[in-house]
DNA sequence: AGTGTAATTCTCAAAGTGAGCATAAGTGAG
DNA sequence: CTCACTTATGCTCACTTTGAGAATTACACT
């Protein structure tokens, strides 16, 4: 019997708020009701004139939420992983990531802003290399190198741990942020790997969210969580990203704080100025912050003309202070 | 009545030979006879695992090539460019992009090589700035600019123009490849924009290749081409993709020859070297390839092993001659 | 007036870039 | 067999960009 294909339509809506970057989540929709889930739907021909259309009306329904700027992620279809309920209806997953300004918090819907380390907590380097990584998750990843028989696997699971969780030569590569997860759900480690193990078990009672590290998400939203985070952070060093996060004006810490969120390091804040002003990638507004703590800010402004003088402004990561 | 939707899979094959970047096209399949396309076929749930499964099944039927290294790059779904025959079926196309060890040709398929800046000659500017572009391209987009009504439409073109082909104080930046098709494909310089005009030009008729600059292609796949292009080009400074294109071992001139012929620009010899050695990309093995017309060159071959070492290796391209 | 907290400015050494010059090692013609 | 020619490979040098830190400035609050 030939097998239907559904193509669903999800969106990562990222936005960054008190230092932390969040996803807007819903309950609502979600296959399995426990489990918090992206914005998604199907894509229906007749009402949704391209891919991304559709994807804004599911959007506004579900959240209340109209989007700017929105980019396409990639398209996701394994037949383990995506089965309709049905079992004969394959589920392609096109995933997007949209970008929208801190607290645009959609009233009247169930939809809610999480922080996103709180589903990938080892991606959050800001104070270090965080506990759970070292304490737990590399242990584990060691267990699972171990585990298996034969020399040639043992290798090949080290060298690929190696390259995407860093260790001894290799260093951390903050954009492998899928490589991570999909390592993680390979090892068994985080909740999702056990549901999709057990074909009958798409139920709620097969999940428990304390068999893996970090919360997991309904159907393979974590998946395209990380996907989206890797993309964004890959791609703040040379589009200029981060002031769709931002308001009009803002100083140039709240700026550093913003991409330091995102790309879950701290920066060398001499430097990390340097390089937006020498990159002629703001201009002052010659107004002033007074709640900063200590001396006030000038408020900035992103000066929308780079785009038109040269080929990849982005706030080129200044590397990280060595002390880390 | 409601629309259904068929999900293609569609391969750019990239392969450098004798200094020209290349892809694999058929023409058995194609929609419209008489023009080129990309190997492609509808993703069958049944036969195939994953998306991309189904695509080196197709690939392998049509022109008798197994893939290596595959990456997937972007899911198309617009109504206006892409429904089937019938007028009611929403084609998705999931493009893909593969390359592999040059003239791996494939026998007894009608499959052939052929040199995309045949489809995108405006991209190619290894000999400065192409003549189609500064006498043909350049003005055409000057007239499509000065045709708008509206003050406010103008601006925004010559913006857009500016931005993606470059103009006095704006760079060229190689890696918008897409915009620049799709510029071309809005102000109607392509052939593809006057077949996909006329709702009922499906026909071969329709299409005048003298109509617009550059070979057209069957379907979409001028466009799947164009991304397939600017992804390599941005991938290409920070994976060391180009190696999938050499065969096992090359002489550093081979390697600079390759990455021009993608990138469409001259680089600095000695600066390029400087570059991928001090970046431990390669190592020497003693060999010398004697054929090179001067004094015989080092065979190089890739190390693997940086893969283990830096986050993002690859030829980071060393800024261009001053001279173009 | 003194202290705390940030914002801004400067310095400085260490690397990395862009370009060009010089030398080495083959080939083929006369 | 030597010279012209071609390409490989080495080396230099000025200049720019980083990485890191010290010094100075400006408010808010005791």
């Amino acid at each position: 019997m030939p097998r239907a294909v559904t193509v669903g339509l999800h969106a990562a809506i990222v936005a960054v708020t008190e230092e932390e970057p969040r996803i807007l989540t819903v309950s609502e929709g979600a296959a399995d009701r426990r489990l918090a889930a992206l914005p998604f739907g199907p894509l229906d021909p007749d009402r949704h004139r391209t891919l991304e259309l559709g994807l804004r009306v599911w959007v506004h329904e579900q959240t209340g939420m109209d989007l700017a700027y929105v980019e396409q992620l990639y398209t996701f279809g394994d037949r383990d992983r995506a089965l309709a309920a049905d079992g004969r209806t394959l589920l392609l997953a096109v995933a997007y990531l949209a970008l929208v300004r801190e607290r645009q918090v959609a009233e009247g819907h169930t939809a809610a802003w999480q922080g996103i380390y709180g589903f990938l907590p080892w991606e959050d380097r800001r104070d270090g290399e965080p506990e759970i990584l070292r304490a737990r998750i590399r242990p584990a990843l060691a267990a699972w190198v171990k585990a298996a028989a034969e020399v040639g696997v043992r290798r090949e699971r080290r060298g690929r741990a190696d390259i995407t969780f860093g260790s001894g030569a290799t260093q951390w590569d903050g954009e492998r942020v899928l490589d991570r997860y999909e390592l993680l759900y390979e090892a068994g480690l985080v909740a999702e790997s056990a549901r999709d193990k057990e074909p009958g078990a798409h139920a709620v009672d097969a999940i428990r969210p304390e068999t893996g590290f970090g919360a997991p998400l309904a159907l393979d939203h974590r998946r395209i969580l990380a996907t989206a985070l890797g993309r964004l952070r890959g791609k703040l060093k040379y589009r200029p990203l981060v002031f769709e996060l931002l308001p009009e004006t803002f100083t140039l810490l709240q700026l550093q704080r913003t991409v330091e969120a995102l790309v879950g390091v701290r920066l060398h804040k001499q430097n990390f100025r340097r390089l937006v002003e020498r990159g002629s990638l703001v201009e002052g507004t010659g107004e002033l912050e007074p709640d900063t703590g200590g001396r006030p800010a000038e408020l900035f402004r992103f000066r929308r003309e780079v785009l038109h003088e040269r080929p990849a402004p982005g706030v080129g990561l200044p590397g990280l202070p060595a002390g880390h």
